[in-house]
DNA sequence: GCTAATATAATAGTAATACTATCATAAACA
DNA sequence: TGTTTATGATAGTATTACTATTATATTAGC
């Protein structure tokens, strides 16, 4: 059987998660509570309890719950990269490299059977509802440097070297595809709590055209 | 002396603060401390000591901190709606409508000297590194209907008018500017903070030109 | 099979936070 | 003058976000 790992920065977390059966259980009921409850509402005591553990046992794993969060969302965007990297194997075209990006940012994930341990729609709802709670703290130059925000940054410098294969002379691909990717995400939530701020039905299709749309004709050359 | 008075809704308070010296200097020093410490290190025990009073009378203008911030951010949208209405009077065509609505959201803010309580370039960057607390949260469908994002709605609604006024076409007027306006504040984070994420430099002439030609190229029609 | 290291559980404790409640006092208002 | 209203002063509670200590069970090395 084909095994599947994503690496996190091991400065994302005190020990790491991915090599015991505590700390995999601790991801699993973590991801599911964390969706259930809010990044706000989720405590140490209440993962312990759920998984039959203590919260000192979960705080050898992790720090505090903001380390908890940006693993996650770090964990997530390196899965994204590796889908990425499997699709672009059949791809072509940059257009086509970038519009299959962007459905893979705004579908519904499937569960890969090979990381039972994380159920990565409920991870991908995570990322949607909490996101920006990790980088909008007085923490985040520290941070930064302790590569709490390499996943994001890849993607991005990923995208925007594709748009440059399109357009060699747009002078604003990090700035688009940082806009791009958090668009694919706040989209995802007006559409379901704040409608007024969108024009999509619910389902993915609308966001994808917008985007996809705002995409292209950006990076188009000026005629 | 013409005197300006924006209107929050009254859901974004207890006790409204515009109406006593206390209330202002609550609102000031509160403005003041965010910016400085940050919105979670915050406590309604600190805003008290600076400004000698005690907790409980905070307590009296804002049920918690949460609203707090709401109330001060619906300001900020009220106070720019009120901008941008001044500025259309002498800008007749919807482009620039748009163009010179993209430099207000980024450029820096000058003093109001009519509230003198309320200091707009300090308010700004707090909406800047704070805004998607107030509605990332498991109350945001509640809140939403008490009028919480409200300000927010309602530039978003302005603009999209603006922009069909150019294309009437156009699908996605809401989800554009959401996402413009998001990028604006984003941007200016990732300039800051998140670098390899933006590239434009500091001052916000890039990034003024990114959304700028983002927003245009979008909504032109298909040829 | 014994010893040592390691992982986890069990328990306790602390400082700070986010409130709520009560009462006293001072100002303003009718 | 009496009464409402705003604020101050003080106290108290439940929860949170940790830290520390000790006991026990498992595993690994020899």
């Amino acid at each position: 059987m084909n095994v599947l790992n994503i690496t996190v920065s091991h400065k994302l977390y005190h020990k790491n998660p991915e090599e015991t059966d505590l700390g995999k259980r601790i991801l699993s009921k973590s991801i599911e509570l964390m969706e259930q409850m809010g990044y706000e509402q989720l405590t140490f005591k209440k993962i312990a309890t759920a998984i039959e553990s203590t919260e000192a046992s979960v705080y050898r794993y992790f720090q505090n719950k903001h380390q908890l969060l940006a693993y996650l969302i770090n964990w997530y965007w390196g899965w994204l990269e590796v889908k990425l990297a499997q699709e672009f194997i059949v791809l072509n075209s940059p257009e086509n490299k970038l519009k299959r990006a962007i459905q893979l940012l705004v579908s519904p994930m499937d569960q890969d059977a090979r990381i039972p341990h994380i159920n990565e729609a409920t991870l991908q709802r995570i990322v949607v509802a909490e996101y920006p709670k990790i980088y909008l703290t007085k923490e985040v130059d520290v941070e930064n440097k302790e590569g709490y925000f390499h996943g994001y940054n890849r993607i991005c410098d990923i995208l925007s070297l594709i748009a440059l294969q399109i357009n060699p002379a747009y002078r604003f691909p990090h700035s688009l595809f940082s806009t791009i990717i958090s668009a694919a995400q706040s989209q995802q939530f007006f559409v379901k709590h704040l409608p007024r701020l969108s024009d999509a039905k619910s389902g993915c299709e609308d966001i994808i055209d917008f985007l996809t749309e705002l995409t292209l004709k950006t990076i188009k050359t000026d005629e």
